[in-house]
DNA sequence: AGCGGAGCCTA
DNA sequence: GTAGGCTCCGCTG
């Protein structure tokens, strides 16, 4: 059974300060309350409650100030020590994760019994965590009181035990006994006795009032002298459970904590188990949060209230419209022609964009308000639906009018989906996925379930809610029109409330809003393209390569066996272990990281020279892995509608700002080997067509240059040249000319491993020579090229200040684990702290080169742009456009970023991608 | 059927 | 030593 815990703020700030000494931290701040609430807190937590809420009054006056001007008039203002207390208070509420409400107008206790019944009626399971005698109101069946300070728990028998009356009876006996801190008004020299013994004479308070001449003594003349008052009391001691709210208890999820955040305000009030829980969470997980807010210096109370109230606008339950009638539906189209930002989804019935049919659309033009249009749901029994040439028709010029601005969630994916019926979306204005993505790329995944929880503190419905999952999985054109409108249109929805939560974070950081709208929104359409252009391949030469390696494979094999003296499965390591070291007795140079004897290649070619096995096994693995991931996987992905392959590029995937690709990856086809580069040879161009392939030289080599200012490095690269030559003939104090092979290899890997971040430990394993030697190599280039030293340097300090770094536009590229107590965790953090300004700008180059490219490209019907391999863009072009394609592109290559160092272009152009290089 | 580990391809 | 994705096995449901 689900489970929610509200916790009452108010009451627990009060109880900690009375009840724990006045604790201060070493600036002088109080912190005793404090420091009562976050121990409760965590406690709280470790329940882990489905839903869960921490409730505190909102400023102002309630009802009952209106009802009885006396009301709470005695009460003492609040101690400047405990007011002090309760902004950072709420900062690191916040920063747990906690939905925090407040709502005007009522008190706290309001709102919690308002959601403890509506939760109740929602069969979830309530815990009320105070320590006000009050609520003992609201125990029922399915309500339980806990107080966590005294850590107890009252049900319905433990409030029978206590007050000596039932819950429903608790108001009439506040009502009977008065609350003289609150100035509630009872029956004077009544206290709980008299009242429950009254309660269990007469039942209720009228039938205590009806029988108040039957009570003798003094206290019957109290009582009676009370009777016109007890029904004020009555109301003022009610808790009302019929607040109107914007949001129920299903909309009460935790929300990611901010780790990096608590961290800095725990440290700061010295709460140090707090602190060490963190550390212990983080050495599990070995992940740690990063801040969503700008970083650096944390004001507590900058970042304190408003951040986690649940913002009604952004989290309320929407008003979701299905859209089966002409009349609904023109209405819409004249609320898209009028809306400032059109919020669009699709659903299709398949998540590959190329295969997809479309089965609805739906629409959001403010946040609440949005529509779903079936237009090919055809289960049994389906209700009529529009006409969808007839939608689509009508939908098409507001879609491809670029004066009207369009925000979707991953849209790039719709735009492929439209475009497959002839829809070519113009006016991408805002994209929530890629809002996250610039603003913290490594916060949260990207994917709108995610980014709901994390942002609006909301829960969407799952895919696999309407649709099912695995096996069972339906169609969403199977799926029923209400379910299909709840679902969809949320999804309109909810990328509209994301927008409006993200938009103001980037707007006010100028470098990121520029990341944002000059690179990351302008190559959506640019990629989106390219994906449904797709590569030309040759089947044939894959399915010839894939005969030709499964013959060799065999022959491998049986030797393999032969040698084994047995069969096995040579695709299993585990198995490959047992006959290497066990039955041949071989000895184990290398260990996996979970401690087993490694069979990985540097492990086998470590012991080639001892038997012949392991090099069978090498020979096998590579052909293996040839044949599986490429020459058969490539033959069959091709489309059969277009005679294609049409990967996915990925914008929000990668930490540095790369794009990724999938289905299938096609940045990571061979090209070191002879027989891997085989594979390229299928990647050819239509006929009369050329592929064209540039790439540029030594990219992050040059931001290197270009960011460290090295004037040793800044001059070889202007020099032209080899630059690894020249770093050999630096560090090695010979003419250029002189350098041995040797003494090249050496520098250049020296100059790539400077780029990983890389110790003098791990040039050592590279190069193969001892420790001294490589540590005497990098101290020779430091002392030659201080500049790059000096920038190490400033990076790591720079990403340990403010917990990312930057690339040359200003994208942030978040660390983790920088903090980390962890030294491997720690180290590794600087080591991609070190890497990623060189990565996250080259990523930004080619991106800024594809879109210009794309412009130039875009009324011409003799080159298309089709692959991008990080730092490699490739095309097909018709023969007699390749001198004037081949001198545009390398133009807008390198001139997409302005650096110290010339960017530099190679170009190839052949009958396929192998040649082309 | 889904998942983690091992292994290996790219820039 | 940075950043990814894919395939396989072998385990768990």
């Amino acid at each position: 059974m689900a489970k929610l815990i509200l916790i009452d703020g108010s009451s627990y700030l009060y109880r900690a300060f009375h009840a724990l000494p006045p604790l201060s931290n070493a600036r002088g701040e109080p912190t005793g309350a404090l420091f009562g609430v976050v121990n409760m807190l965590r406690a709280t937590l470790k329940a882990k409650p489905e839903y869960l809420a921490f409730v505190s009054d909102a400023p102002g006056p309630t009802f009952r100030d209106t009802l009885y001007a006396q009301y709470k008039a005695h009460r003492p203002p609040m101690p400047d020590d405990l007011r002090a207390q309760v902004e950072p208070m709420l900062a690191i509420v916040g920063a747990l994760g906690f939905p925090i409400l407040r709502v005007p107008g009522v008190e706290a206790d309001d709102v919690i019994g308002t959601l403890a019944v509506q939760a109740q009626a929602l069969g979830i399971e309530v815990l009320v965590s105070t320590s006000d005698k009050d609520m003992a109101q609201l125990v029922s069946p399915h309500v339980t009181l806990v107080n966590t300070m005294s850590n107890t728990m009252m049900d319905r028998d433990g409030v029978m035990a206590k007050f000596g009356v039932r819950p429903e009876q608790i108001v009439d006996f506040l009502t009977l006994t008065g609350d003289t801190v609150d100035n509630v008004p009872g029956v004077s020299k009544c206290g709980p006795k008299t009242a429950a013994k009254w309660l269990a004479e007469y039942g209720t308070l009228d039938g205590v009032i009806a029988n108040a001449d039957k009570v003798g003594g003094k206290i019957g003349e109290c009582l009676r002298e009370a009777l016109p008052l007890l029904p004020l009391s009555r109301q003022l001691v009610t808790i009302k459970t019929d607040v109107p709210l914007e949001f129920g208890p299903t909309d009460l999820a935790q929300r990611d904590p901010d780790t990096a955040q608590l961290r800095e305000l725990y440290a700061r009030y010295e709460f140090k188990a707090a602190l060490k829980d963190l550390d212990a969470a983080e050495q599990a997980t070995g992940i740690v949060e990063q801040p969503t807010g700008e970083a650096g210096a944390v004001e507590p109370a900058v970042l304190s209230g408003p951040v986690a109230v649940i913002d009604a606008a952004l989290s309320a339950p929407g008003d979701y419209e299905l859209v089966t009638t002409l009349t609904q539906f023109d209405a819409w189209l004249e609320r898209l022609r009028d809306a400032e930002l059109i919020a669009f989804d699709t659903e299709t019935t398949s998540i590959d964009a190329m295969r997809a049919d479309i089965v609805g659309i739906s629409f959001a033009v403010q946040a609440g308000k949005a529509c779903y249009i079936p237009l090919g749901h055809d289960y049994p029994g389906a209700p009529k639906q529009l006409d969808r040439h007839h939608v689509l028709a009508a939908l098409k010029p507001v879609f491809e009018d670029p004066t009207r601005p369009k925000l979707g969630q991953h849209a790039k994916y719709d735009i492929n989906i439209l475009s497959n019926y002839g829809i070519a979306v113009q006016g991408l204005k805002h994209d929530s996925m890629l809002e996250s993505y610039v603003w913290n790329a490594t916060a949260t995944r990207h994917d709108m379930d995610s980014l709901a929880k994390k942002y609006l503190g909301y829960e969407t419905i799952k895919y696999e809610q309407v649709a099912g999952k695995g096996a069972k999985q339906i169609s969403f054109s199977q799926v029923d029109l209400d379910t299909a409108c709840r679902y969809a249109a949320e999804d309109a929805d909810i990328t509209l409330r994301l927008h409006h939560a993200l938009w103001p974070k980037l707007d006010s950081v100028p470098a990121l809003r520029k990341v944002y709208e000059e690179i990351e929104i302008p190559l959506v359409p640019v990629l989106a393209a390219m994906e449904q252009r797709g590569v030309l391949i040759d089947g044939d030469v894959l399915r010839r390569q894939s005969q030709q390696l499964g013959k060799r494979m065999l022959e491998l094999q049986q030797q393999a066996h032969a040698v084994a003296t047995h069969e096995f499965n040579l695709d299993s390591p585990k198995q490959l272990q047992t006959v290497l070291f066990d039955e041949l007795g071989l000895q184990a140079k290398l260990k996996t990281p979970t401690g087993q004897p490694s069979t990985n290649e540097e492990a086998l070619e470590a012991i080639a020279d001892t038997h012949e096995l392991p090099r069978l096994i090498l020979d096998y693995r590579s052909l293996a892995k040839l044949r599986s991931t490429y020459t058969d996987k490539l033959s069959s992905i091709v489309n059969p509608r277009t005679g294609r392959v049409h990967t996915s590029y990925h914008q929000g995937s990668v930490a540095t700002g790369r794009v990724s690709s999938s289905d299938p990856n096609l940045q990571n086809i061979p090209v070191r080997t002879e027989e891997g580069r085989r594979i390229r040879q299928a990647f050819i161009a239509p006929p009369g067509w050329q592929v064209l392939a540039a790439d540029y030289s030594q990219i992050e080599l040059r931001i290197m240059a270009h960011l460290s200012g090295d004037e040793g490095l800044l001059r070889a690269f202007h020099a032209g040249g080899d630059v690894h030559r020249a770093t050999a003939a630096e560090v090695f104090g010979v003419p250029p000319e002189e350098v041995t092979t040797n003494q090249r290899r050496a520098a250049k890997a020296i100059n790539f491993g400077l780029m990983y971040g890389m110790s003098a430990f791990g040039l050592a394993r590279q190069l193969s020579v001892d420790r001294g030697e490589a540590s005497d190599y990098m101290g020779r280039y430091f002392s030659r090229y201080p500049g790059v030293r000096a920038f190490m340097e400033a990076t790591r300090e720079q990403a340990h200040r403010n917990g990312y770094v930057e690339t040359i536009f200003g994208r942030r590229l978040y660390l983790e684990n920088l903090t980390s107590r962890n030294q491997g965790l720690r180290q590794g953090a600087e080591r991609a702290a070190v890497n990623a300004p060189m990565q996250g700008s080259a990523a930004d180059i080619i991106k800024r080169a594809m879109i210009a490219v794309a412009a130039w490209l875009k009324d011409r019907d003799d080159a298309h742009m089709l692959m991008q391999v990080h730092d490699e863009l490739v095309f097909e072009v018709r023969a007699d456009a390749v001198d004037e394609v081949r001198a545009a592109v390398v133009e807008r290559m390198s001139g997409a970023a302005e650096l110290a160092v010339p960017l530099v272009v190679d170009v190839g152009v052949g009958a396929n991608w192998d040649e082309a290089h």
